[in-house]
DNA sequence: AGCCAGGCTGACG
DNA sequence: CGTCAGCATGGC
């Protein structure tokens, strides 16, 4: 991989193994949009257009002092074609390709994942994205970008403002004084950085004690934004998909799920999307 | 028109 | 410890 620099844009080439329109819209981020033929979207502030270039990956907008932070973002330091191979070698794993190649799991903002992952529970992914939408919209940051307003998600303190009743009119539902109460935690100085370089299982018990945070909510945390690539959230998808390639549709415990799962490795977070996404595509109703 | 969604809380065995 | 109703909202 090398990096260079052009007027107003940040270039990495030599990327393989990333498909950005499928990494952007997997429902692991919940605010890249579709822009002209790249993905429009801020990060930590930052607005930017991504485009492919044959083999490059440009950060239209991205300054170079930046470029280490995307480049952080987009993952683009780990070897995916490795990953992949693996995967694609396992009898039980190799169909979740062609569908899942190519995505690779972005490192977000730790608070943005906090809060955008407490709204996600019992909800739909397109659901999930007006609500947070509109929460940015509320009280984000807007920055002028490409003839847009982009917003910023908002620092801990903006949302810890808010009135419960505030977050309900954006569709948060009973979610509200989840979010709320999250917001004022971090806003008091609660830091989530710490929680990167915990172990898995002593990471995820801080996560717990949040209020609304359970197992999936906190794994989709430490797997998003902190780098646990061997988190894995179970939701309904994933509930599917694995009874349906790992337990021949039969009936499987809690436990022997997380049991199965191990067995893939300090990356089977990673490999939990890719099972995610076939399960999007392949398993609609009930299984 | 219901069922469902990147589930969790609190109550109860 | 495991089970389970209830939960706001809107996409499909």
């Amino acid at each position: 991989m090398d990096i260079r620099f052009e007027k107003n844009a940040v270039i990495f080439g030599g990327i393989d193994c990333f498909d950005l329109e499928k990494s952007c819209s997997c429902g692991q981020a919940f605010r890249w949009r579709p822009f002209g033929d790249g993905q429009l979207g801020i990060v930590r502030g930052e607005p930017v257009l991504i485009t492919r270039e044959g083999s490059s990956v440009v950060i239209n907008g991205a300054s170079p002092a930046s470029a280490a932070m995307w480049m952080h973002y987009l993952d683009l330091g780990r070897d995916y074609a490795s990953i992949e191979a693996k995967v694609a070698a396992d009898p039980r794993l190799s169909c979740c390709f062609p569908e899942a190649h190519g995505i690779r799991v972005f490192n977000q903002e730790p608070f943005e994942a906090l809060i955008s992952f407490i709204i996600s529970q019992n909800n739909n992914i397109k659901r999930i994205s007006g609500i947070i939408e509109r929460l940015c919209t509320k009280c984000g940051e807007p920055v002028a970008f490409m003839g847009e307003t982009l917003y910023a998600f908002p620092a801990p303190e903006r949302i810890a403002a808010l009135t419960e009743s505030e977050l309900t009119a954006l569709g948060s539902g009973y979610r509200a004084p989840f979010i709320r109460a999250a917001a004022e935690r971090i806003a008091g100085g609660y830091d989530l950085e710490k929680l990167r370089d915990m172990e898995l299982a002593e990471a995820r018990e801080e996560l717990l004690s949040f209020l609304g945070i359970g197992p999936k909510v906190a794994d989709c945390v430490l797997l998003f934004s902190l780098q646990h690539t061997d988190a894995f959230p179970v939701d309904v998808w994933i509930d599917r998909a694995v009874k349906a390639l790992f337990f021949e549709g039969n009936k499987f415990k809690k436990v022997e799920l997380y049991e199965a799962v191990s067995s893939l490795g300090e990356y089977s977070g990673i490999i939990q999307q890719y099972i995610f996404q076939y399960a999007r595509k392949n398993l609609g109703g009930k299984a």
